[in-house]
Parts: structure tokens; sequence; C-alpha cells
DNA sequence: TATGGGCGCCGATGGGCTATCGGTTTTTGC
DNA sequence: GCAAAAACCGATAGCCCATCGGCGCCCATA
């Protein structure tokens, strides 16, 4: 009867409830201590009980071994704000799922995503196109800045 | 010390690593039973120990219950193949991820998906770039065949 | 230097989920 | 009707998050 799975959860960002309302709270005002993250969460969401401090403190410090967020010794209290942005997030997060169920087939993938960017807003059909040939000529600066200097770095993440 | 929480993950589409590897069987081959599910996933990863039938039914049985599959019986056993596509369950994991984590401003969202994109392979972006066009085609044709007979119904899902 | 209030940190607890079976009941085919 | 196979149910294990109590440390202050 034993088990021996090797994750639980098959995405590798794995966030809960708590963890993501204390994300959301710091990615709009960054370095908050525990006292001001629970602040705010109350000041967000006053119907719900607040949970206790040591709860958000918990909290705070599984996200940091997660690595979501930064921490700064100031004063007595240590005061937290996120390492990666909202976009960033959700750009690892659309990869992770796409890693997950990707048949091989870009045209899968894609169309997939276009469905849901139509589903959103007709106008982000619009806003899409304009990105990609940003997105392009980016890519072709990058190539050519590359090819010219020969210099193979890497992350630009 | 009481806990309410209202569900556990906040992602509406949570899979397991067994559930997600039976979807890909039943995609690959739809109509199998229990046996042959577990004969398909044992020729798919012979090192790993197959798990036990009962295992494979439990499983089968609970993607059956979340709507991921349909069944048939057919002779003595239940028939399983899946009810939604695999570019399907994407777009909806997509859009759970999207909803988590948007901001309001389509850019983000966007911005996002394209870097995805552009890290999977570049020419990906031209394929992105065919598709918009497609289905801004296909959009318009909708609109105008709405238009024409003048009959506002829902639910192209 | 004692002391008291924060704060961090650790461990325990509870609840939910999946994976995994064993055993019992039901169904089927002969 | 009977035997075999399948379905179904319940139990267990392991993982993860939420939640807190309690202990210890540090620093300011009397």
């Amino acid at each position: 009867m034993l088990k021996t799975r090797s994750s639980s959860n098959i995405l590798s960002h794995n966030l809960g409830e708590l963890e993501l309302r204390v994300l959301e709270v710091l990615w709009q005002r960054p370095h908050l201590d525990a006292r001001q993250v629970r602040e705010a969460l109350d000041a967000d969401c006053p119907k719900r009980r607040t949970p206790g401090l040591s709860t958000i403190q918990s909290t705070l410090e599984r996200l940091y071994r997660k690595t979501y967020l930064d921490r700064i010794k100031q004063g007595p209290a240590f005061t937290y704000h996120a390492s990666v942005s909202r976009g960033k997030l959700l750009g690892r997060m659309l990869g992770d799922v796409i890693q997950l169920l990707h048949d091989g087939r870009m045209e899968t993938i894609l169309s997939s995503f276009v469905q849901v960017a139509a589903d959103l807003d007709e106008a982000s059909l619009d806003d899409l196109e304009a990105l990609i040939r940003r997105r392009k000529m980016q890519q072709q600066r990058l190539e050519d800045e590359q090819a010219d200097s020969e210099q193979g770095e890497r992350g630009h993440d």
C-alpha cells in the first residue's frame, strides 16, 4: 500500500489560496512586514475572518522558501516583497500548463490560447498581433546583436 | 485550529499524475476499458511498476465523476473515452491560470503568453499570426451570419 | 542589567486531495 | 446456477496548505 509519489501536484507552481492573496497584496504594495500584510488582507476583505499573525508569518515564510518572495530585515521585523512579478508568474504558469498538455503540435497550443483570448475580448486579437510584431522586431534585433558581437549569453529573464 | 478552507486548490482543473497519464492514453486511443488502459500505461512506460487494476478503475471513475471521461457499458466492462479534447482542456486550464492572475490589463496577459510562445519556438510567432488571421475571419463571418439571421444564440463551446 | 514586548521559527493539528489496494457485491457469460 | 470478471466501497498512506500555540531571541527601555 505504499505510494512513492514523486510529487503530489503535477504543476511546478503550486500556490494555495492564502499564498496567492498574500502575493496579490505584495504586488500592490511591496515591502510590507507580516503585520502590515495582515492588515492589508483584512482591508481587502473585511467580512472574512482574518487569520492570525502566525498564519501570515508561516505563509510568508513558505513563499520566501519557495522563492516567490524576498525579505529584508528592517528593524525588528522582516519586510517582504515579491521576487517575481505578476506577469512573470503568469507566464511561468502558462508555460507549466502548456508543457503539461502539449501534444507536440504548436497548432494545438496556439489555437487553445487564441480561443481563450478571443473569449476574453475581441479587441485582444489586435493587441496580440501588435505584441507579436513587437516581439519579432525584438527577437530580430537580438539575433543581429548576437551575430554581431558573437557572444552567446543566456538569461534575458 | 479550525480551517474552513473553501477549496484546497485554487485552480478548478485539478489533475493528479495518474489521472493525466490515463487521459493521455484515452486521447490516443479512445474507448478502452480499465484493463486495456492499464496495458497501455504499461506499454508506455514499462520500467515503472504498473499500478493494480483497482487503482486504474478508481482513477477512471474519479475522472468520470469529474466529467473528464464518458463511459459506455460494453459487454462485461465499461469502456471509457475522453469527453474533453486535449486542446479543450488546455484552453480551460489556460483560462484558469489567466483568471487567477490577470490584473485587468490585457497587455499583461498577452505579453506573458507571447513570451511563452517565443520561448517554445521562434516559428511559433508566425503560426500565431496565421491563427489570429484565421480566427478573425471566422469571427467576422460569424458576426455577419448573426446579423443576417438575427439570432442571438450563445455557447459556441 | 533585568525585563517585557515583538517577532521569527518550529512543531502539531486538521482537512483536502490523489494513489493504491483489499475485499465485497454485482453483473455477465455459459 | 455458477464461476469469473468487473464494479464499487472503504481504508490507508503520503503530500500539501491553513492555522495556531509556544518557545526563544533580540532590542529598547527603565
